[in-house]
DNA sequence: ACCCAGGAAATTC
DNA sequence: GAATTTCATGGG
């Protein structure tokens, strides 16, 4: 996707499929923040940069042109949705009507680590109260930025603390799973990087080596972290969606851009509470 | 007081 | 082994 410096950041022209509240605020990643005027502020890769859309311009503010690579991967602007959404359109009529309702979604393609970590945060959690526990795994061990962010801590600087540790971040039981993850992963017991290309189920086993990671948080981190985009992962609210409107289908029904149908799908029933009452 | 939240581990049957 | 309970925390 080509890339152009502008006095204050860089752009990218000619933007299709992306809205940024759908794909910033769905549930995929909880490091954004929408500013009044539509814009959306965060970091990512260690880099704090706000983004906005003009017409089909994607504008990334503060960030420099030698990172066009880090943002045009992190918003996935290679990937043709809107052909894939014609194509999964056909698989069922109700994904055809989700995929209709937000076509602006994309699969960010996150750091491995800090998806892993935030799917392991967001177990039995709210996203609110997700975003605020990493708001403060940040703040209190990710290293700072210029303009006073803070990046996502790495591995090896997590994997020196215990769970004792990260009580301030009122995590509860999940901070022995992220010391846990964070020693795995620092250690190289678990190799998240063979993950991007491991077969699917030998990725699911390596992951699921943590303690605190089950099939669900498992497949969250290959689709946000590694962007496995067959991973279809099933949260209280897809059980739902798959009782009630995809009766009689399984996952594996989905194709090999299921996880973008299940983000239509999980977006979709979210929006619409009332169709499970 | 009760229930739920992008689940998974621990315990019990 | 499959079904149920527990695990912290906060908001409705």
């Amino acid at each position: 996707m080509d890339c152009k410096e502008f006095y204050g950041g860089i752009k990218f022209e000619n933007v299709s499929d992306l809205d940024l509240r759908q794909t910033l605020d769905c549930g995929q990643s909880f490091r954004w923040n929408e500013n009044p005027d539509g814009s959306f502020s965060g970091v990512a890769f260690g880099k704090s940069v706000r983004a906005a859309i003009e017409e089909k311009t994607l504008l990334i503010y503060n960030a420099s042109p030698k990172d066009c690579k880090i943002w045009s991967d992190y918003f996935d602007l290679e990937l043709e949705y809107g052909k894939i959404r014609e194509q999964i359109s056909k698989i069922h009529p109700v994904l055809s009507e989700a995929a209709k309702y937000a076509p602006g979604i994309r699969i960010l393609r996150q750091e491995p680590y800090e998806a892993l970590c935030t799917f392991i945060i967001s177990q039995n959690n709210n996203i609110k109260r997700i975003k605020g526990i990493v708001h403060r795994l940040c703040e209190g061990f990710g290293d700072r930025l210029s303009d006073g962010e803070f990046a996502f801590p790495s591995a090896e600087r997590m994997a020196g603390l215990t769970a004792d540790d990260l009580a301030p971040l009122r995590a509860g039981f999940r901070n022995r799973y992220l010391i846990d993850a964070a020693q795995k992963v620092a250690g190289g017991e678990v190799q998240l990087e063979k993950c991007r290309t491991a077969d699917y189920e030998e990725a699911r086993r390596e992951l699921m080596k943590i303690t605190g990671v089950g099939v669900k948080v498992a497949d969250c981190t290959l689709l946000f972290g590694l962007h496995r985009i067959e991973a279809f992962p099933v949260d209280v609210w897809m059980k739902r969606a798959m009782d009630k409107l995809f009766p009689k289908m399984e996952p594996e029904d989905f194709g090999e851009y299921a996880g973008i149908a299940q983000q239509y799908i999980f977006h979709y029933s979210r929006m619409h509470p009332e169709l499970f009452d």
